[in-house]
DNA sequence: ATGATACTAGTACAGTGTACGAGTCGGCGC
DNA sequence: GCGCCGACTCGTACACTGTACTAGTATCAT
């Protein structure tokens, strides 16, 4: 079996000299690293989708060979998980500090959550079968230490943590699909329609056209807080 | 631009002499029809993953060219949605009559879907990006039904409707991209462990390891379920 | 016989992920 | 100097994908 590298890439010069190499590219691309292809992964996916990632268009994009990835990457997998990863980090937002009460903490962090996946609407179509990298787990960390401090108990912990993660995973996927085919969705109201007095309730309040979808969430995650607060 | 087929496929003989046709097939194949394509699809996407299946393969197993399923269908994403929808159809349990209380009903609707979802793992990973087939369509309807009639007002009605849907598939999807990782999810939480104590409370509650799935659904369900009783 | 309709299928093309192996480069021990 | 080694790049090749195009057949109505 080849050499390969086994983990860390890390840094990959020790000499400091900053000199640019004055090799035959001239002031050219800076060096191949796993950094930059998750990075320019990330611009791709959000320019043209998971369908516009192939792993020659994105060698291409850093001016290196389709193979040279593949000392910096396992597969493709891999890089498609880390950019996935990468957009799920957390960005501490502001200073911490002011102890805020907690419903509102879970509720920004939350809301934060499906903002940036939003941001990036293919990483819900990436998230199925997807391994949990560093980003998720320190979101949930947080979700889990804010929850615990409110005075959750630790049995009913891991319930109230994936309850939540499941309405927001559900509640983002949900609407970045549907977000991409509006027609789509005034079509199949549509054919609720025409399709006679099968659906006589989604007729009535046009459920696929109300597009709220902020505003829907917020109620949602309101029952869920109620939810907990009440059996904390 | 070619004839194709404009839209029903639905009876293919009009002249209902049963004799089978004797031609150059001895009793082999039925002949192809979007039905047993779709039928197809599904038992493949069961045994071996969306990976496994590709419009060659598929054909292959149909005794038929790989074109010929052309005929009948679209293309590889139409299959795709038409077997995610024919899987999430409702088929009706017992007979109705007796009306439960509205709770009863609702979980229960749920959570046929969610095992449905799950006996199928592959619909999970199809959900996000396909469009609303009216084998969803179906259930939504009888969701939106049963709530209607345990008066929630149209007002609150497609919030309710959403937001238990948005439960039910991060739950389910959630559930099955890691089912298949139960590995994965060991190691995560041992890497939680050596990661030093950036995860106190994910480490603490063995989040990774709480695996009672099943019971962790009943309990957001119920949250979310309160809620909606509360405020009807 | 003629033609239309419904359907099947071979060939071909552009594109995919990636295994393999050859090649380049810089630094180290001698 | 020389040899060597490890890090890294990349061209070629292979098996495979979805599907456009086209030619073909089998059945029927006229």
């Amino acid at each position: 079996m080849a050499a390969k590298r086994g983990d860390g890439p890390k840094k990959q010069s020790k000499q400091t000299n900053a000199a640019p190499q004055p090799a035959q590219e001239q002031a050219g691309e800076p060096p191949l690293s796993r950094e930059r292809i998750v990075a320019t992964a990330v611009e791709m996916l959000d320019a043209e989708g998971t369908a516009g990632v192939s792993m020659r268009r994105l060698a291409d994009r850093l001016g290196a060979g389709a193979m040279s990835l593949y000392w910096h990457v396992d597969n493709k997998e891999q890089v498609l998980d880390l950019a996935l990863d990468q957009v799920l980090e957390y960005r501490a937002p502001q200073q911490a500090g002011e102890p805020r009460d907690w419903r509102g903490d879970v509720a920004h962090l939350l809301e934060d959550w499906r903002a940036g996946m939003l941001r990036h609407p293919w990483s819900a179509s990436l998230l199925p079968r997807r391994a949990l990298g560093p980003g998720i787990l320190g979101r949930l960390e947080l979700l889990g230490g804010i929850l615990s401090r409110a005075g959750v108990a630790d049995a009913d912990l891991n319930a109230a943590i994936w309850s939540l993660w499941n309405y927001v995973m559900g509640a983002t996927i949900t609407r970045a699909s549907f977000d991409l085919t509006d027609a789509d969705m005034a079509a199949a109201q549509q054919r609720l329609s025409t399709l006679g007095e099968r659906h006589p309730t989604l007729e009535r309040t046009r459920l696929l056209l109300d597009n709220d979808w902020d505003g829907t969430f917020r109620k949602g995650l309101d029952v869920l807080l109620d939810g907990l607060a009440a059996r904390k």
